[in-house]
DNA sequence: TTGACAGGCAACCAAATGGTTGCCTAAAGT
DNA sequence: ACTTTAGGCAACCATTTGGTTGCCTGTCAA
């Protein structure tokens, strides 16, 4: 498992939204995640490709479109690493709190 | 609340090993951080720099010297974002038994 | 079988990043 | 007062990174 792919998978805010797009809808082909986009379709395939090798989007070719869908086990790992077993569920609960004060006004990223 | 300072400043194995040192004890100092470092102090010092504005490190200077502490609130956010409500709870058994598999090798990273 | 469509590969470029060195400020110790 | 110690600031350098364009492979439909 290598983490440092997982973290620098992450840093990129491209790479993010994929993650969000996923997490809105899984088992997207390639050219349906560049909708909406701005960048070339080769630019949205070198993310993913980052993002598989972290092993955040596990893809399944399907004739000659390829489906993409999220693995949320890699970043579970990023919270089991910093926060302590005791701490978890104070913090937890403190993130809830926080992000439905901030939810009515927007705040995307 | 910058979301893309927070995956910047985790993408980099120094500043993700200076948040361990600070997991294993927190509130050390700057020299103290650099002990067993190979990288210059200057180096060590940007990379703090990086952590305090992701607010990931709080620091709080006494003296002549600055104590940093270990913020978990950034990292439990990440969690927050992509796991689903209901994925949660499977998802974090998965990663306990996975890394209870692992533990017994070592795997630093 | 010919064309259109989904995707991959490679070369290339501008910008960001991690690191260094050198010098500066401020708090303690003697 | 002088020296040491903790840390900050700025300029600079090599490497990495995100993005582009151009071309190639494979699958499906007419």
């Amino acid at each position: 498992m290598d983490t440092d792919a997982v973290f620098r998978a992450l840093a990129d805010p491209s790479r993010r939204s994929l993650l969000d797009s996923l997490f809105a809808r899984n088992g997207q082909t390639l050219l349906e995640l560049c909708e909406g986009l701005t960048m070339s379709r080769q630019a949205v395939s070198k993310h993913l490709g980052l993002l598989e090798a972290a092993n955040l989007v596990t893809a399944v070719r399907r004739g000659r479109e390829k489906l993409h869908y999220l693995n949320p086990v890699p970043i579970a790992q990023i919270a089991d690493r910093w926060i302590g077993k005791f701490e978890r569920a104070r913090v937890e609960d403190l993130v809830a709190f926080k992000t439905q004060l901030e939810s009515p006004e927007g705040d995307t990223e």
